[in-house]
DNA sequence: TAACTTATGTCACCCCATGACAGATGACAA
DNA sequence: TTGTCATCTGTCATGGGGTGACATAAGTTA
């Protein structure tokens, strides 16, 4: 990859250090009372820092489901022009967990700890499901292209909710590991396989 | 009903006073930039007593969808048992629209005052997702008695997750008349009809 | 009217979040 | 290496959200 400096290095670091320090703190002392000043103590940083790297509280807890969307955005454009809307979309949440299974293991023990946590926090999981109205949106766009309508149909927006509606399923309540969390995607996955008819999603 | 005291009338007049002073300072200026402050202000209170009424600034613009899906639920509880859940569940919502239509003009103007302004407004947006995660939660357990399973049974939870996606179809960008969102709400419906084996969701 | 209960106002306080400014540190060219 | 520049960081000050404590005002009941 294209080397960078030191001070981008160090930014890195600085970043991935606040996350864990926030992920560790909200999950053992509890999000609410977990306050700015105790995170940046422990990556001795300034608070004032901590502002600089995420915007609010709430952004460093969703920094990692955040960049999840992204990728499962990026997995989706480029499945295969052959396969169905919902096809696309469920290959790529499968691609997306079995990257996150197969990468750092660091990564994925965030990955967990964050989506335990947001579990918990009902505020984290308000923000979550307004990130996931957010992406909804582009997810639709891709789905309309694929269908050959607008973002906007209401059919094409049924598509795109189904499968949100699937992975919520998957996602809050879920197990704690990653094989069992692909378990339960494909059960989910199955069940509506059964409850859909056969080319809905066109 | 039973005759409420002076006290209770104040109180009532004082929270509809506050939810129509916020709802109308958020419209007007924006959610962000208006301040507990002028909300008491209109009102002619202290603003410490604003926070009596409403748990935070957020809870003030949410409180009629949260009224309205307490009635979603006894709604539901009240259709017959021999209809699917399914059926059930878009039957309750027919009935709460349709009992907004017919009852006080002054309280469905607030309602799509609220809905418009949830709409416009990403924190607000993501606190209704949050509601409806919670109400999802007590949906499922309804549902969960008509099929006869555990509310935390995948396919229970897919029967519900359908119908909450409708309808967030319905009202998320949905049109600013009860008339036409009713109307909207059966476009929607038959598309899931169109979409979903018979028997679905038994 | 008197005693009790409850709502409200005032005051003090903490935390979240942001703008402004100065100092520290890395990047880069001579 | 040194000097210059860009950028990151810390400090300070400010405003709004939200809460506890306490005194006072108002409604309730006898």
């Amino acid at each position: 990859m294209t080397t960078m400096g030191l001070r981008e290095r160090k930014k890195q670091k600085t970043r991935i250090a606040l996350i864990d320090a926030a992920l560790d703190l909200f999950l053992t002392q509890g999000y609410d009372i977990t306050t700015i000043d105790q995170v940046a103590a422990v990556v001795d940083v300034s608070p004032r820092t901590f502002f600089r790297y995420f915007s609010s509280k709430e952004e460093v807890a969703l920094s990692l489901p955040q960049d999840g969307q992204e990728i499962l955005l990026a997995e989706l454009a480029a499945r295969p022009a052959d396969e169905s809307p919902h096809q696309a979309l469920s290959n790529a949440m499968r691609v997306m967990l079995d990257t996150l299974r197969e990468g750092d293991a660091a990564e994925a023990r965030r990955f967990l700890q964050a989506r335990q946590l947001i579990g918990s926090t009902p505020t984290l999981l308000a923000g979550q499901m307004c990130l996931m109205a957010t992406s909804e949106r582009r997810l639709a766009e891709e789905v309309a292209r694929r269908r050959g309508t607008d973002p906007d149909d209401l059919h094409t927006q049924f598509v795109v909710s189904v499968f949100t509606a699937l992975g919520r399923i998957c996602f809050e309540h879920g197990p704690d590991d990653l094989s069992l969390l692909a378990e339960r995607l494909e059960q989910t996955l199955a069940i509506a396989e059964r409850c859909l008819r056969p080319g809905w999603d066109r």
